[in-house]
DNA sequence: TACTGTCATTGACTTAGATCAAGTGTTAAA
DNA sequence: TTTAACACTTGATCTAAGTCAATGACAGTA
C-alpha cells in the first residue's frame, strides 16, 4: 500500500483522500495468460501493476493482434479511460507472467480529482507524455523501416547510463515483441540475425547483449 | 472572444479567470504556408484556431514529412505540451490556408488550472479522446492496408447523418491528405481511381462524392 | 500570351517485408 | 520415453506499395 502512495498519481492526495482510495481498492492476482479485461468492455477500474508483466493489445476483425504497450512493474494503466464518456476499454489486457495488481475504482478516483487540482495536473502531465510517445510511435511506423524500428526499440530499452557491452532481457516472448514493433516474427528473427552478423548485438534466447551502442545509433 | 468562451477548454473558467486569459491572449494571423512553430522549439503558447486550416507534421532526419493531424476551425492544439516538463513542441505547425488564431499563454493558463479542477477534468477528457484516437491510428497503420486506410478516412469524414450520395470537400492538397494517411501521393491517386471504377465514389479535383456508403463499409 | 512552378495522374520497374512451408529446439504432460 | 504443443529459425516465393520518370492540368505572374 505504501508503494502505491509513492506513485505519481496518488502523491497529490492528502491522507484522507488516499485512505478512501485504499479502502475501495482491491488486490488482483493473475496467472500467466489470464485476461484482465477486453476491448469494448465497460470500464470501471484502472490498475496499478505491482509485479509481473502485462500486454495491452488490439484485435482486428480478422483476428490480427497488435500489441500497443508492454507494461512492467510500477506502472498504472487504463487511467486515461476514466475521462471519456461512455467509457469502454479501447484495448485488451493480458498477463504475460504471473501478476499482482491494485484495482482502483474510476468513479471514486474521479470524484477525488474534483477537489485535488494538483493531482489532476499530474495526471495531465502523465497523459501528455503518453500522447507524445504515441506520436513518436506513429512516425516510427511511417517514416522508418522494420530494421530501424528494431534498432530504436533496443536503444530505448537501454538505461541512460548504459555502456557497451550491455545486457538486456525481457520476459515477453519474441512474438509479442515483434507485434509491439509491427513486424512478423519471422522478420524480427531475421533482423536480429543481421544485427548479430554486423557485430552490433549478441542473441541468446531471451537475452540480448548490446555489443556496440555507437554502431546501433549510427542507423 | 465570445467564440473562445464557448470552447470546452474555457467553459469551466469563471468570469474573472476568463478575463485574465483574454487579456493575455493575442490574435495571430497567418498566410498560407506560413510556419507557426517548429518541432523542438520551446513551447510557450497553445492555440485556438478560429478560421482556416493547419497541418501538424513531423520531419525525419532525411527530410521525410509525416502529417499527424489536419486541424480545422474551432479546434485547439498544442495544449497537451503545457503539461510536459521542458516543454518543446513535438511537431511542426504550418498554415494550409490563411488563418486566424488566438494565442494563449501556457504559463498563465496552467496557473489557472490549479484553481479550476473542473477545467482540468475537461482537458483530461479531451486528451483521453485524442489518446484513444492515436491508438486507433496505430492499429490502422499496422493492421490494414493502404486502400482500407483511405476508405476508413473517407467514412470518418462523413457526418453521422450522411446518406448516399454525399459530397465531401477539403482545402488541403492531396499530397497532404496522402501523408496524413501514410501513403505516397501516387498510391493515393491510384486508390481513388480504383474506388471510382468500383462506383463507390466520384472524384473531381478537390471534391469527392461518396456514391455508395454501404459499399465502402463493406471493406 | 507565354512562362513558371506546383500539384496530380499514369506507366514501368523495384523492393521490403509478408506469406507459406519445412525443420529444430524446448518444455510439459501422458 | 514418447508425444504433443509451442516458440523460434530458415529458405523460397509473392505482392502491395514505393520509387523513378514522363506528362498533363492548372494558377499565378511577368
Amino acid at each position: 500500500m505504501d508503494i502505491l502512495r509513492q506513485h505519481i498519481l496518488f502523491s497529490g492526495l492528502n491522507k484522507e483522500q488516499f485512505h478512501q482510495v485504499a479502502e475501495s481498492s482491491k488486490v488482483v492476482k493473475l496467472k500467466e495468460s489470464d485476461v484482465l479485461f477486453e476491448q469494448q468492455q465497460r470500464a470501471e477500474y484502472f490498475y496499478y501493476l505491482e509485479t509481473g508483466g502485462i500486454k495491452l493489445y488490439r484485435l482486428s476483425a480478422d483476428g490480427g493482434e497488435k500489441v500497443i504497450e508492454i507494461l512492467s512493474e510500477g506502472q498504472t494503466f487504463a487511467e486515461a479511460v476514466m475521462f471519456m464518456h461512455g467509457s469502454i476499454y479501447p484495448v485488451n489486457a493480458q498477463a504475460l507472467t504471473d501478476c499482482r495488481l491494485m484495482r482502483i475504482e474510476m468513479v471514486l478516483f474521479r470524484g477525488l480529482l474534483e477537489h485535488s487540482p494538483e493531482t489532476s495536473l499530474k495526471i495531465l502531465g502523465h497523459m501528455s507524455r503518453r500522447l507524445h510517445g504515441l506520436v513518436q510511435e506513429i512516425d516510427q511506423l511511417t517514416l522508418t523501416n522494420a530494421k530501424m524500428r528494431v534498432v530504436q526499440f533496443l536503444l530505448r530499452e537501454l538505461p541512460a547510463e548504459a555502456s557497451s557491452p550491455w545486457p538486456l532481457q525481457w520476459d515477453a516472448p519474441k512474438t509479442v515483441l515483434a507485434s509491439r514493433l509491427s513486424v512478423r516474427p519471422e522478420t524480427f528473427s531475421r533482423i536480429l540475425k543481421q544485427l548479430a552478423q554486423e557485430h552490433l548485438i549478441k542473441v541468446n534466447k531471451k537475452n540480448i547483449i548490446i555489443v556496440d551502442i555507437e554502431g546501433l545509433n549510427a542507423y
